[in-house]
DNA sequence: GATGAATGAGAGTTCATTCAT
DNA sequence: GATGAATGAACTCTCATTCAT
């Protein structure tokens, strides 16, 4: 549970993810975000490496929920999919912050908790698509003649590599309108 | 054109990148590692994004001489994108620390002159993936119910996310072999 | 008078200057040691010096009590000596973190008050045993060719040092029985 | 090796701890101190404890030999103690805020490397003093009845204790006359 | 009696960079 | 080309203390 404050610094945390980068997420400019002294931050977060923590914390229920409710209903594994990028498309628009840290992988690297915290994330997606597509090609939804594995690397793929462009290039203009579009090849290509 | 010492900077400042991150890149890091004071630098570099510059210019003219190796030379389209992944493959075997910088978006979000980089990368190579794409595509070698522009997306993004998983989680081993094997799974989706 | 909680953040704080050293009693590890909130202790004290104030005070009044019993009862010189030595390591045995506040005179030069109240117990346990030696001497308890103030400083400068190795070193480790030994050395140097 | 700037600062540090105690040794009193800005202090020491265990060694070197000249030499034990006294007691009032380094064992309480080091020099400095009287008690120039470590403790501990009065109490005014007559008491009490 | 929230002051340290030599 | 010495700005974090509740 967090209390507001601690949900206050978070969200503060990742808008300055979001319009600075990582380099912009100080303790001061938190703190004066907020309108509070740098100490006072020390009050609701032990230091700053647990802020990110909680960030990445904030962002794994998030994902996690997204793809384990798509492992679990009785949609064909097509819709499921469908799903699962209708629904990171429309997370990701309300809270563009979210998509740094998506891809804050690299600017973790020294902090072995946060390096942790993001493998284990890649990971266990990684792992609930894969069985998603593994059923769905049992069941003869999915094209069986390519393993479930790569599928997995080249939804996934499309999926960030669509997202990042949304954010840093501004080629993607409606993420939710043209994701759909994005997923609709994807379909063609996969199904059977 | 470059001295000696440049490429030698260049070369510590990616390896630094590498192992240590962006946050890893120091001037005094960088000192260090090649053996001279930190002003020393400073003979060589403008300042500290002169060098970042420095090696997104390296990987710029690294990557597009790929890319456009393969728009100009006369195989099909498929073969044009095999030969894409195996050489992103070798070079990232031989020079892993360029991954890092690949996937840099992220970091540099501050500096106008770096994100301005980034952009023009992504987006030339994009343009030049989807022009053989769509020429692919005219001679019928590559399947035409796909929007070119989403075949590339698709395909870049596998390309980017297994290359990141080769680095960051260290699931996928051997990248050229593995590496063939997703190309396989591609081709098999995006093949007339 | 001291409250109970008086006299329980006072042992928290001998305590923590005992494992931590000075540097070590800081109000949030005294008030986590206790089980109350920082603010708390406020009610208690009205600061932090007067929190080793009150140790100073406690210390004063247990060693002062030491050497003025010696000096009223009609034991002969050596005894009362001996008295004071046993009375030290066996206190010193029960309470170790006092130790520290013997020795704590650098720490608190900046400290007038501290500083003061520090002086004022080495001054007058000095008069004391520097009376019960001359006394000593006057009864042909105590030999005679040396004068009174710098057989005071041999003893308690032996004692103190004594005891600093034992908490320090560790080479002393029975304080009071080998302390006896020393006691008994000092005995046949300093009687007729 | 020492550059200028270093025994500057040490030089510094250790007026530092003599006016203001060790909480008065600060980086930026330090460099105020110097006339230099604070990071300057940190291009010619790592650290501020490597301030400290410079000075430590300092002091190591500057007892050490001492005490070994001592031991060398051909004088009767009672007078390489007395020269021991002399030239503790002139050092002293050459560099008075040496004495804060002699008795700062409570102080550095949480910094091991320095814990380590006054361990190091009072245990050295306990040997060289035991064994000068072994040998003394040997060549009966010394009393035989005390064993000599006891007599270490006796003679070390007037020292300290005599030491710290002059410094903190200002009962003892001149160092080097006023320890010549503690010497004297001394040498009634251990000569055979 | 005690708490949650906050604060001003200041700690040690790192950074990119400059400048005289 | 390179160095030694230095700097301003910024960093994370800790401290004793206060105040409204």
């Amino acid at each position: 549970m967090q209390t507001e404050r601690q949900k206050e610094i978070i969200e503060a945390a990742l808008d300055l993810i979001y319009k600075k980068g990582i380099q912009g997420l100080t303790i001061k400019n938190l703190s004066e975000k907020i309108g509070i002294t740098e100490p006072a931050i020390y009050r609701h977060f032990e230091n700053k490496i647990s802020i990110l923590v909680s960030i990445l914390d904030f962002f794994k229920n998030n994902t996690e929920q997204i793809f384990e409710n798509e492992l679990k209903n009785d949609d064909n594994a097509i819709d499921k999919i469908e799903h699962l990028f209708s629904r990171h498309f429309s997370t990701f628009s309300k809270m563009p912050s979210l998509v740094s840290v998506v891809f804050s992988e690299e600017i973790f690297v020294n902090e072995p908790v946060l390096v942790g915290k993001i493998a284990e994330i890649m990971d266990k997606n990684d792992k609930i698509l894969t069985e998603i597509i593994t059923n769905g090609q049992r069941k003869n939804e999915i094209r069986n003649d390519i393993p479930a594995k790569y599928l997995s690397i080249i939804i996934m793929g499309s999926l960030r590599l669509f997202v990042k462009k949304w954010q840093f290039l501004k080629s993607v203009k409606n993420l939710p309108r043209q994701g759909k579009e994005l997923f609709n090849s994807i379909k063609l290509l996969i199904q059977e």
